[in-house]
DNA sequence: TTGCGTGCAAAGGTTTTGCATGGCA
DNA sequence: TGCCATGCAAAACCTTTGCACGCAA
């Protein structure tokens, strides 16, 4: 337990990077760099602890990439609503789509009565190719 | 591109443990582990390139886990079946549910046609808790 | 002043790579 | 015999931990 949090700069900005890439999966890398890109040099350290304190905190949730390495830092949930539906994010952009529509929370409850599963929004990340990237190609 | 490929003991024994375990998710050192206890002590080096081969074969679907350090090796999947519907994980017991009901195919339209997105079954990893679990708690 | 945040270095764990040797065809 | 597979060691990579110092409140 955490008894208090200090508000400092990098953790701002590590905030404002997340709120700025709402839609997009990062990597502590990415957000090492943007910070870097900001003036705001820090350690990969400092990043991956603010993370730890804002997943805590339920600001943000976190999941391990496609590819199986490296884990990627995602949007921020600013009311905790992400933690009600799916997401998916592209494999080609790395864009993240949230599926807050009624057949995504009809399947949600199908998979919950008929395959007895209580789906855990917040571990999991459906991936596939937007029709940008899919014309793209 | 791979131009022959041998059929060793080890390759034969990393197959027959997938496919012993085709419901549930293993880690490469749980595939080592169980090789050494059906007495085919092996290093796990081999493992990974063993699972290299079955990768590009289509043999074998890789994930990454959802703790996000640990990439999970999955099922087998005889005729690509597996590439064609979404799958579930338990978080508790780690086993797979595979959905290859008709609602998920409703949804996996609905994705494609309202969102235009087309999803990759090979990547995707759905996580929640089986009844069982749910009840154990 | 108190105690959390930061930076640096080191440790821990997983996966990949290089090289010599072993084994299938 | 020709190549691929294997084992061992080392490297590469990502993440976590320890410790001293800096900084917010």
């Amino acid at each position: 337990m955490r008894s208090q949090t200090y508000k400092t700069r990098i953790g701002e900005e590590i905030l404002r990077c997340l709120e700025e890439h709402k839609d997009k999966a990062l990597s502590v890398q990415d957000i090492c760099e943007w910070l870097a890109a900001q003036n705001t040099e820090t350690n990969i350290t400092t990043v991956y602890r603010q993370l730890d304190k804002l997943v805590d905190a339920k600001q943000v949730i976190t999941h391990s990439g496609s590819n199986g390495k490296k884990i990627l830092f995602q949007y921020i949930a600013q009311n905790e609503e992400c933690l009600n539906h799916l997401h998916i994010q592209c494999t080609g952009c790395s864009k993240i789509v949230h599926l807050d529509c009624h057949e995504s929370s009809d399947f949600t409850k199908h998979i919950q009565a008929e395959h007895g599963i209580t789906l855990d929004f917040g571990k999991t990340v459906i991936y596939g190719l937007c029709a940008d990237c899919a014309a793209a190609k």
